[in-house]
DNA sequence: ACCCAGGGTCATA
DNA sequence: TATGACCATGGG
């Protein structure tokens, strides 16, 4: 594993100055943050924009409209995002996690790791989705680790790829210090280059971002020009 | 008709 | 600890 911080640094700037300000996360409260983070779990944004959708429409886009639903009700309403049995599951445990920990005040009380640790306690919460919350519901200065990072870093060969999430993790925090803000452009840009560039190019070949990459957009690549 | 997506859990060896 | 089955929809 080769990370270092000039070369994230490198590949922030290059990603920021073609794709623009993300401005993430994509929700209108920070409940719908948790709730989405639950919901894309091994599912495309579109899908669980649906299910999103429903549970506004429903009015039960709030911690006490979730937790008065049904099980059965709260899988039909986010059935679009795919895996509803289990996914109701997992929003109910989480908003039971909450309402147990006083709410999000109470919550806020505690420092990152811990926080992280009260996360991943709930079943249904792993990972990466406890990091998507802290980061972006809570602004902790975290690196989010998915599988649009696993793949731009491995075509980038700074990683094999199956390294263990908490190495991913802790190398890039280590590597670019402790800016929630940069973390917050960092992941949006990786998703939005992942999903926006790298899958629609027919051209591309895992990453357009890669010197190797027939797909790769315009000559000004600092990513690629850099390491020549 | 096939492929896969912004994961996580559980059973098995 | 490591691998595989499983969960399920919608869009390309």
């Amino acid at each position: 594993m080769r990370l270092g911080g000039e070369a994230i640094r490198r590949a922030f700037l290059d990603m920021r100055s073609r794709y623009g300000p993300q401005s993430w996360w994509p929700a209108e409260t920070r409940l719908e943050v948790l709730v989405g983070a639950v919901l894309t779990q091994g599912t495309r944004w579109r899908n669980v924009e649906l299910a999103i959708s429903r549970l506004r429409a429903a009015d039960v886009m709030s911690l006490d409209g979730l937790m008065a639903l049904p099980l059965d009700c709260l899988a039909e309403l986010i059935r679009p995002s795919g895996y509803f049995n289990v996914k109701a599951r997992r929003l109910a445990n989480l908003c039971k996690f909450i309402q147990q920990r006083n709410g999000e005040a109470g919550l806020e009380a505690l420092d990152t790791p811990a926080l992280r640790r009260a996360l991943l306690s709930v079943n249904g919460i792993g990972p990466e989705t406890a990091d998507d919350i802290l980061l972006y519901a809570f602004e902790r200065p975290v690196f989010v680790v998915d599988n649009y990072t696993r793949r731009l870093f491995r075509r980038l060969g700074w990683i094999v790829g199956d390294e263990p999430y908490d190495d991913l993790r802790g190398a890039v925090e280590l590597a670019v210090g402790g800016d929630t803000a940069l973390f917050n452009e960092l992941h949006a840009l990786v998703v939005f280059h992942g999903k926006h560039v790298c899958r629609p190019n027919p051209r591309c070949q895992g990453c357009c971002l890669a010197s190797r990459c027939p797909g790769r957009g315009d000559g000004r690549n600092s990513l690629s020009s850099g390491r020549t």
